[in-house]
DNA sequence: TATGAATGAGCATTCATTCAT
DNA sequence: AATGAATGAATGCTCATTCAT
């Protein structure tokens, strides 16, 4: 059993996952977040050789929030239909829960077009494991519209993506319903 | 006759244009947008009151910009299926020519979680007349999936909007053929 | 009858008259100046050659409206001493009607330690005429305290000063009846 | 061994309380500031969130100095009376020293019409120090003008602000003989 | 007279990072 | 493992002034 939720790492991490997915990345600066944290600054370099390395913990802490929300919901259900549905319905309530934040990987991307080696693995590697989720589903489907599980899986991920920063445009939850719509289009 | 295709407010928009959208809003310093538009920067912000403002010339432009290249692709194509598919395929182009940088509004966005509400408006508004063109296209369709031309076009809005990010996320355009696909699916 | 009111000119130097009194003149810019006055930047340019200028056109016309006002209160009255005390009355107003912005004379002394030749000039030859002022009167006065026209004369002066600056300082106007009560002590 | 002197934070206020007092706080720069004092600009900010605080620092610099300069002055000094004149004496003297650049409370608020809580207080809190000193000397005078113990120490506060902000305004000091010679007549 | 446009120098403040302890 | 102090470079923005028309 670990204690670690009061030490200092987690603390800045913690600091830093709240502030870089409420105001953005560049937007947060390193002042900031150890004054919120309640820590020296010097200790954020000793955990974190840089900003972008904080940046990278982040992404990795917003994947396992979503994945832990995820799981929480699909509980029980079995039916691969449902569960790619349960999905917008939990991407429904993770950007109401976080003001229509949208998606980390996207955004982080969106503010550093020249992204450095390290955030560009992380990011790319949650939107991976996101699509192998609709292909895992899509697989179990007795039927597959359009006969290939990629080009359905695909279909969904962007129904997904498109869905997710229409949210963060227009603030309102609207583009999810949309998607499902598109969905009952497409099944 | 006139030249103010090289006036100073000119050289201004255009240079910050295109540093944004290379850059990103807040990594682009007012310093360097006047340097490299070769003009002093109380001449910046004697035509622009705030880099907040310049912001929204820049996203008028962007839309401009969008405007203008997808209108050449539409030429002579009356089919409103096949201007869809074309609305695509020219979103593939742009990307494609300009550095897989996505969209400036949902950057803009992305990048300034408290948003202006000028920026807002503005970023808001050229994401409608998308969505009004594709709600106008499917209006023209015989046959409309779905029964609702509203729900289908959000459908086809949701897979663009999908495929731009996913775009510029992996810096490829394989995400607009998966777009293609869906809406192969979905015709 | 002039109707100079409404001129370019005047508007200018009622305007940098009312903000300079109010803002302090180095919390002035000129881009305040012309903009409240709705005049262009070149125009003012044209009427005085630098800010320092129309520092001094303000100075004289904060003399202008002191003598105005302290000539009204002074209107049918004779007596010497009562004549005095009528001035710190009238200063009492002044500061009253001013927001306590205390003697524009000082103050742009206090801001400019390195000032000009020019607005030295007009700073000194406003002072040394309400300093003239009340030799006047105490030359009237059938017995002189100490003896001396200057000296009590400069005693007064210095209650007249000392009282504005307090004035200003604590933003009430005990401190001309404090130097109301000194007067009684002196006469 | 303290060498608390040549510190970083010293250097600055040093230097910021010789600008200020010199130039102007409007007209002296935080860039002239750590130049002369030799530091980095975000030193400074480190040791003061902002210009205004390091304005409170020096107005609390400058009453220390003046309040060492004046008990050395009236060392050994018992009679009420003498003590009164020689807090004139050592304000000549402070004056001389000084460039005669008059009183730093009067004059930051002169600067600073609206002036902040925190330079407010400060100003305040140092004129209330030598009204004070000046209500003690009153006290212990066997004899009072005017028989009231305020009335009598502030028309000395008056005769006090009114010589000071006068010396500054015609760089002679003079006005503090006038000081003098009406403290004659009071008394 | 009057003006819109342009400018170089300066403003206060914040940035991410490092170093000595 | 943790910190207080220090920094060079950059931030967005405003200054008084000038020039061509």
């Amino acid at each position: 059993m670990i204690t670690a939720d009061t030490s200092v790492r987690e603390q800045i991490v913690s600091t830093a996952d709240r502030l870089f997915y409420k105001q953005g990345y560049n937007l947060t600066g390193i002042n900031q977040i150890i004054e919120e944290a309640g820590v020296a600054k010097a200790s954020l370099y000793y955990h974190f050789p840089s900003k972008e390395d904080l940046c990278v913990a982040y992404l990795k802490r917003r994947y396992e929030r979503w994945l832990a929300m995820l799981t929480k919901f699909l509980e029980g259900i079995t039916d691969p239909k449902e569960r790619i549905i349960k999905c917008f319905e939990c991407r429904s309530e993770y950007l109401l829960d976080n003001d229509f934040s949208g998606c980390s990987y996207i955004r982080i991307i969106a503010e550093m077009p020249q992204r450095s080696a390290k955030i560009n693995k992380q990011a790319i590697l949650n939107k991976e494991k996101q699509r192998q989720f609709f292909i895992d589903e899509v697989k179990k489907l007795r039927r597959i519209p359009g006969n290939s599980v990629n080009d359905f899986a695909n279909a969904i991920f962007l129904l997904f993506d498109g869905a997710t920063v229409q949210c963060q445009v227009y603030r309102e939850l609207s583009p999810i319903d949309n998607a499902l719509k598109a969905l009952k289009i497409l099944f």
